[in-house]
DNA sequence: CTTGCATCTGACAACGTTGTCCAGGCTCTA
DNA sequence: TAGAGCCTGGACAACGTTGTCAGATGCAAG
């Protein structure tokens, strides 16, 4: 066995191959370019770039001899030169809050198969939440001239952008909507899957409901806590001032807050959980909680069916909102399409026990 | 020289460039350049430039003058001629499995986060396990001159990338090693990690246990079974064929592979999962089972700590391994790094009640 | 053997930026 | 006030590709 690093605990495998061309001082970095191929086969440089981009007007012959130029120097194309020439990148910009959330993965992966059967790249970056980030981000990718940007926004101004679409950058916003611009906007109907979430929880008899959310000033936040409010107002509830907690994200706050709406004066007998994050925190502390507490949460959850009880979600389909978008970005560069608009995709609600648990006061 | 305009004293430098050609029909998708710039605030080109770049040797009032006239005109550096020039992207590649698998987002973060360390932005893309498309892309992105690639294999062939190598593109690779190439490799230890799962298991009474795992040809698919095997017979048992499925991997065949391992004739008591998708299947199973089976899965879950029983797994750091990769790799665009080299991350097992169940026979 | 036509091929400019290098203007000193 | 030296600014080429266009070649017909 290999030797371990002791602090690391890694093994350390020494291999034996030579690096030593690669280095300073060496060659490093030069790359055989269509004049090179061009001077080996013995044809101008134009004929090569026809060989390679599959245009007419080539001999068989002369192709051979190219091709084999081609492989012997192992020459391949150099895209940054050919945008250069061309004006179009082949390759769109998605700013994300973050790749590591499992909401946003299915949502790049739609986003990466529209790009890919239109022969395009991703190219993509999390803001973190933090609207400089995002910004600088976006222009970043607007510098690399990405064809179209597909954008999860952060901030709720992005003025920034307009010099870029009005440069024919195509643009969608998508899960929130853009501010202070008009734009493309593909959303979940978060209003309104918040409001049936909570309505469920209501015609299983809970009339003391708590919700836990992000930010207000984050859309989709708002939006859920407005939905919330609107089935409590549908139902002739007063909402107490401390069944809602706001702005809270990391879990040791999401937990506290829990505890606090649990262990109140009027005690809540239900909670809406505002997103996923948020959800799994609460159903950690419900796991633990001496008397059963209804739960409904925002966005599904891997292995939600297997829980005790399964929990109940209102579900929104993040492929289908990637997909949308990505889909809505091509027909503008396409031209195919005109005035902005925004789109609503509905959510669903799935039911699975924890938020049929009736009231326990 | 060019005229002066005898109230500022700039020069006037006409704008020859007629641009109308690129896009026929609209003045769509044409964007100042620094030609553009430079022409209205009286400067040359270099001076624009080195404004842009934040270069020393331009004084104060001339900064201010090509800044108002970059505002004004929303220009914004093209990217692309600036690689074109200056032969690095500031970009790098990843090549993974499926962006929407979980394991992958926080590796994927991970890269991404010191990429934007090194001021560098992060294109990737999903092979979804197909080694053609693999080469697809990781070559697509050579195309573009990423300045590096990390790639998670898909084949087991890599040569096809060796000219690419040469030409100074950093390459690591991910999780799986390099087919046929001698290049940087950071792995998980699944051969150990699988070994102390089983022997877990052992530990608590097990002696037939069963394995599910992906196709063999995967690196780390093939070298969990080796450990599984390892650990069998360090504790002298003899495996027999029906304890072990190999290449299942969508829901109902892993189901139906774990029923026939729990009813044939010597039925086993214990299954060791093989990934974390065969886990999610095989806790469906068992939660429906009659009688009570261990399980140990690889790869750590989310809410694996609220099933009943919590599930036990062989966890691997997901974050590290991409964070150990993408820093080898700005090491290589370094120049500080020599010989590859294969670096083993160790595995941690978490004990959470379902690997500890007695066997029930 | 020339002409005409179609097919192939290659020279050249342009894409927008940065590196090199030189010119002109300024300050400082004697 | 002249000369030396420094600082700022700009002209120009180059990066590797593609679009344009004209030249070269081959072949058939006159």
């Amino acid at each position: 066995m290999h030797p371990v690093d002791d602090r690391t605990g890694r093994r350390i495998v020494p291999d034996t191959s030579r690096r030593a061309d690669r280095l300073p001082g060496s060659r490093y970095g030069t790359r055989p370019t269509m004049k090179d191929v061009a001077a080996r086969a013995g044809v101008g440089l134009k004929t090569v770039s026809r060989v390679v981009n599959g245009e007419p007007g080539v001999t068989p012959d002369t192709e051979r001899r190219v091709q084999e130029a081609i492989d012997a120097l192992g020459f391949r194309r150099n895209d940054s030169a050919r945008v250069l020439r061309k004006g179009r990148t082949a390759s769109i910009g998605l700013v994300l809050e973050d790749l590591a959330d499992p909401f946003y993965g299915p949502l790049s992966r739609a986003v990466e198969e529209v790009a890919r059967a239109h022969g395009a790249l991703l190219i993509n970056g999390s803001s973190a939440e933090d609207p400089d980030r995002e910004q600088e981000l976006a222009l970043a990718l607007c510098a690399r001239r990405v064809d179209g940007l597909v954008v999860i926004p952060a901030g709720d101004d992005h003025r920034y952008l307009e010099p870029e679409i009005r440069a024919g950058v195509a643009t969608v916003f998508v899960d929130r909507p853009a501010g202070k611009i008009d734009a493309d906007v593909v959303l979940s109907d978060s209003y309104g899957g918040a409001r049936d979430g909570v309505a469920h929880l209501i015609a299983h008899g809970h009339r003391r409901i708590g919700f836990i959310g992000d930010m207000p000033r984050i859309h989709t936040a708002a939006e859920r806590l407005r939905g919330y409010r609107a089935a409590m107002e549908d139902a002739g509830i007063a909402v107490e001032e401390a069944w809602t907690s706001l702005g809270v994200t990391d879990p040791e706050r999401v937990r506290r807050a829990a505890e606090e709406m649990l262990t109140g004066v009027d005690p809540v007998t239900a909670i809406f959980a505002g997103n996923n994050r948020v959800t799994v925190t609460v159903i950690r502390v419900l796991a633990e909680w001496p008397r059963p507490v209804a739960l409904v949460g925002f966005d599904d959850i891997e292995l939600a069916d297997l829980l005790h009880p399964g929990l109940t979600v209102v579900a929104q389909d993040a492929a289908l909102l990637g997909r949308t978008a990505a889909e809505r970005l091509f027909r503008q560069l396409d031209g195919t399409l005109l005035a902005p608009e925004r789109i609503e995709l509905p959510t669903r609600l799935i039911t699975r026990g924890s938020g049929e648990l009736p009231p326990a006061d």
